[in-house]
RNA sequence: GCCCGGGUGGCGGAAUUGGUAGACGCGCUGGAUUCAAAAUCCAGUUCUUUCGAGAGUGCGGGUUCGAUUCCCGCCCCGGGUACCA
């Protein structure tokens, strides 16, 4: 033990983390450091994080990992002449805060207030840059009043086809007035033709309706995918495999009158603004995907002895020759009328059939191949033979037309079903093996296929189209898989759609009216007509109609345009200034996980394009530049439980022994033990004296009845990760964590420690794997645990948080904290002028550093501070302008430590207003470089050789090297090759 | 099935994009300091080796003076997506 005095002068000469942060977090709050300012002759840098929902369990370590990077990517933009917003705020509406209200009754608010102050008390300690006067909150009503905003702007326009932009509603309703509708190219419901003259005709009611199929937020019975156990109906990207994205609950089909917004106008848009933004190519896929152009040609069939047509759609025309039959989706409109009277009992049932399975079982039931015929026939448009029509549930009603041509030779689809109901298959593409399967691959040559006989694929398409389009059989088209987002909520927490039904027309609350607040509800369930909770609401009633739309909005319409708040967040006027949004423009770094690519990612381009085209804003493209950071995940820590029996070696009253030891402790062994005995290198024999050896008086008493351990097997059992640090478990502290470790008997290894093993997965409570970012905080400090996240990989990986090695980060600032003090823990910082060394190493620093940022790699660059304070520890460096200027460079890693320095440096402004510094290639020059020489492509030998040789003078030096001739061995090179600055290799 | 990523020591991961593979950190080994420990510092640490060297970046081939990097064919892991015609 240390005398008392002496331990606190070791204490004394340590960096004091607690001290120092806590002093800096005070005095940036107090001086508004971070805040920003609109106006500034700066050029302007957007740096933004995907905000957070703020969940009752507040932060754990992977949630910072992505706002650190983008802190350090601020901070450092802000020491290159800047103007950075770097804001943050929280997507506060949402289902948890609900569930939880249902359960309680608590208000959602008062839920959502807790978490929300939890998660700034947490990340005020990390010490980001955030400017939070800005911060936004989108449950409040002066913030969704512009979200109601928004919304109205979507309910008053429509997407004009001809001009690929949206437009005012007004206009639409100005051409309706004066020619109808007949020569409007919108992105709409089908709508019947009508004059000026009809419109005019129409009633309010009528023309309501009509205009709706044409709005950009609409009304319409549409199938959703409705979640009976979450009471709402859920968009395609919240819905996953067939349950629900929250809560994983099944979602079944259901027509429902709905809000939706017309995204689907915009798929096009959506896939060309992909090619202007810089973002990670897979998550440009998922968009791509996920909107899913495919583009072929409409075809229609006659069918016979009828004079209807069958319109289908299909990707490969140049294979119509090879149509033997035709599929239509069970919900086809055409179906009751195309089913022949011995058909109709089969069909019949297949429908009921169809209609019973759910979304799931109908996914599940994939390679099960069912169909059946309609007894009806269609006529092939060029050789006029008859082909029989089917119903299929793989034919979607929702994509295309809901009925396909099949060409079974060419597609695997139609392959399997021809094979199951012995179809013909005709082959029209030389190649492939036709007997086993489809031959789908776009290449060879076209046969038995009439003036199409001998083409290309590519080809064949073009033709056939042409032929298509001339014959007036059809018509290339383009066809997307994007559907319109269903936007209504039957929930209580969300922003209320500022609607109202006035006789059954939907009317927009006024302007004026704006924000809609949402009403107090007794309960948050729906009421008992079935309406959602905002039916409960009393005395809320509209002004002029009979009643508001009660159904909220769902959780990604606040979240689809808070960038833009961030930007002008008090203005009451309007969402954002024109002057804000022209001067702050696009996001120019947005970093945030990649869960979000088929959903907010996609719906804030969308929302970002309508509001450009209506004039709104200068932009159409959110996110100029987009990184994804990989999810952290946990690793267990496990303990091997053994599952052991008492056994007897002498059956003399073994039954009372049995009965008085049964209840014995709990053994756990350790990981490298429970290693052994898996592989035999540790016996029964021993694995039993260990326990012994533990257990002493346990096993003894044992053996004194004539009883022993039978050992069964191991069962890994989880233990808290925060009470173990590098594999090591703190044994006492696990005993106090869970009364079941209490008597519990630990066998350690031979050094008496309890090593445990690993398990990466998810985090979560369930598996006591969580580690929250206060706690590493509290130990470390948030210099190291900014570091440490930073230099944990590659910041766009997936990878399993550990704390191995974090001692190596905490020894980093402890070192760094040492070049300005000397042993004594003394201020001893010298004026004298730098070595060529020294600045050498700086340099060579700053240098690395800038680049690793400007290419967002902060795993090397914190390598490359420990290796630049390593040397000048070793250079003994203790120069001001050295450290002045390594200082600035890590402020962006480790603000807190770089800050209470840079004070002592004698600067009184914040760090955060210093000039991060330039390189100097001269310092970095050598006169010298060391050129490995190689034969053969093996290295030799090395040599010193001044930098401005030419390639011959080089050659001369090489050849006139002692081992040169060893190596050569009495041959003449053949060849010599020499790469400037690198390498010297000579092919013999 | 299809579309993206990825596979490098005991571990996390580097490699200026075709030029000395394994930076940096963890862990481990040895040493210094200490009455002792902690902390700190120094040295070593891909594997094999007869100490000359040889092999080596998932596997098999290829291009090249030279391949972790480029090409072809496989295997495995992660993510996305799915009867989308």
């Amino acid at each position: 033990m240390l005398p008392y005095f002496y331990s606190l002068i070791l204490v004394e000469m340590d960096y004091n983390f607690n001290e120092v942060e806590s002093k800096w977090r005070k005095y940036w709050a107090e001086n508004k450091t971070y805040a920003t300012s609109n106006i500034s002759d700066k050029p302007k840098c957007y740096v933004l994080d995907m905000f957070p929902y703020p969940s009752g369990a507040g932060l754990h370590v992977g949630h910072p990992l992505g706002y650190i990077a983008s802190d350090i990517y601020a901070r450092f933009k802000k020491l290159n002449g800047y103007n950075v917003l770097h804001p943050m705020g929280y997507d506060a509406f949402g289902l948890p805060a609900e569930q939880y209200a249902i359960q309680t009754g608590q208000h959602p608010k008062v839920t959502t207030d807790e978490n929300l102050a939890r998660y700034r008390d947490q990340l005020d300690q990390i010490g980001f840059s955030f400017d939070w006067d800005r911060e936004i909150r989108t449950c409040e009503p002066k913030y969704y009043k512009w979200t109601q905003w928004i919304f109205g702007q979507l309910f008053n326009a429509w997407f004009n086809n001809d001009s690929q932009k949206s437009e005012n509603i007004e206009k639409l309703i100005a051409t309706f007035e004066t020619e109808g509708n007949a020569n409007v190219n919108a992105a709409c419901e089908e709508t019947p033709v009508f004059t000026a003259e009809d419109w005019k005709g129409k009633t309010e009611k009528e023309q309501s309706d009509i205009l709706l199929n044409y709005r950009l937020a609409y009304l319409s019975d549409s199938m959703v995918n409705w979640c009976p156990k979450l009471g709402t109906v859920l968009a395609n990207d919240e819905v996953i495999n067939g349950l629900s994205e929250r809560g994983s609950y099944p979602v079944e089909r259901k027509l429902m009158l709905q809000w939706s917004l017309r995204i689907s106008a915009y798929s096009e848009r959506l896939l060309q603004g992909l090619e202007q933004i810089d973002w990670t190519d897979s998550l440009k896929e998922m968009q791509k995907n996920w909107i899913g152009k495919s583009t072929g040609c409409s075809v229609s069939f006659d069918i016979a002895n009828s004079d209807k047509h069958l319109e289908v759609f299909t990707t490969r025309p140049d294979t119509i020759f090879g149509v033997s039959f035709m599929v239509v989706a069970p919900e086809h409109e055409y179906v009751a009328e195309l089913t022949t009277a011995d058909q109709k009992a089969d069909i019949e049932q297949y429908i009921t059939e169809a209609k019973n399975k759910t979304e799931r079982e109908r996914m599940a039931d994939v390679k099960n191949v069912t169909g059946v015929f309609t007894g009806a026939y269609a006529k092939h448009p060029f050789t006029g033979k008859e082909i029989p029509i089917w119903i299929g549930d793989y034919v979607l009603a929702g994509y295309g037309t809901g009925a396909v041509m099949a060409v079974a030779a060419h597609d695997s689809r139609d392959y399997a079903f021809a094979k199951k109901f012995d179809l013909p298959i005709l082959p029209v593409i030389e190649g492939g093996n036709i007997e086993e399967e489809a031959h789908e691959a776009k290449t060879g040559k076209l046969i038995n296929s009439n003036f199409l006989d001998g083409l290309k694929v590519k080809q064949a398409m073009k033709t056939a189209i042409w032929k298509i389009e001339t014959e007036g059989l059809g018509k290339g088209k383009t066809n997307y898989r994007l559907r319109d987002a269903v936007f209504g909520r039957q929930r209580y927490w969300g922003e209320p759609i500022p609607m109202y039904f006035d006789k059954g027309i939907p009317k927009l609350v006024d302007e004026a009216e704006y924000p809609l607040t949402l009403p107090e509800v007794d309960e948050y369930l729906p009421t008992e007509d079935g309406d959602p909770p905002l039916g409960r609401a009393k005395d809320w009633k509209p002004k002029n109609g009979d009643n508001y739309e009660l159904s909220t909005m769902p959780g990604w319409a606040g979240s689809s345009w808070y960038y833009l708040r961030y930007m002008d967040p008090n203005n009451d006027g309007t969402f954002a200034s024109r002057e804000n949004t022209d001067y702050w423009n696009q996001v120019d770094l947005y970093i945030g996980g990649t869960e979000h690519a088929t959903g907010h990612l996609l719906y804030s381009r969308f929302w970002c394009k309508v509001l450009h085209d209506l004039g709104h804003i200068g932009f159409d493209e959110p996110f100029k530049k987009l990184i994804n950071q990989g999810m952290i995940l946990g690793t267990s820590a496990l303990a091997y439980r053994i599952e052991y029996a008492i056994k007897s070696t002498d059956a003399t009253n073994r039954k009372e022994f049995i009965k008085a030891v049964e209840n014995g402790p709990v053994l756990y062994l350790s990981y490298n033990h429970w290693l052994k005995y898996q592989a035999e290198e540790l016996s029964a024999t021993e694995l039993l004296e260990l326990i012994e050896k533990h257990s002493g008086d346990y096993v003894n008493g044992l053996r004194q009845n004539n009883l022993g351990l039978d050992i069964k097997s191991f069962s890994p059992i989880r233990v808290d990760v925060n009470k173990v640090h590098n594999n090591e478990m703190d044994i006492s502290a696990i005993k106090n964590w869970m009364p079941e470790f209490n008597s519990a008997i630990f066998i350690t290894e031979n050094d008496q420690k309890f090593i445990c093993g690993e398990e990466v997965e998810k985090m979560s409570k369930r598996w006591y794997n969580v580690v929250n970012p206060d706690d590493i905080v509290g130990v470390q400090g948030a210099d190291v645990l900014r570091l440490y996240e930073m230099f944990l990989g590659p910041l766009e990986q997936a990878k399993p948080w550990s704390t191995k090695g974090i001692d190596g980060v905490s020894r980093f600032i402890r070192k760094f904290w040492n070049l300005f003090h000397d042993a004594e823990g003394n201020w001893n910082v010298s004026d004298a002028e730098a070595s060529k060394d020294e600045l050498k190493v700086l340099h060579t620093l700053i240098k690395k550093v800038q680049h690793d940022i400007e290419n967002f790699s902060f795993n090397t660059s914190v390598s490359a501070f420990m290796v630049c304070v390593n040397d000048l520890q070793k250079l003994k460096c203790n120069k001001s302008a050295i450290l002045k200027e390594l200082a600035i460079t890590l402020s962006p890693y480790a603000p807190f430590i770089t800050e209470e320095l840079w004070n002592k440096l004698g600067n009184n402004e914040s760090v955060t207003t210093a000039t991060f510094p330039k390189f100097e290639a001269s310092y970095l020059i050598e006169s010298n470089h060391t050129y490995p020489v190689s034969f053969n492509g093996k290295m030799r030998f090395t040599l010193d050789l001044p930098l401005d040789l030419s390639k011959d003078q080089i050659e001369e030096a090489v050849m006139n090297h002692e081992d040169s001739q060893k190596w050569l061995d009495g041959n003449t090179p053949k060849k010599v090759i020499i790469v400037p600055k690198k390498i010297v290799n000579i092919v013999v």
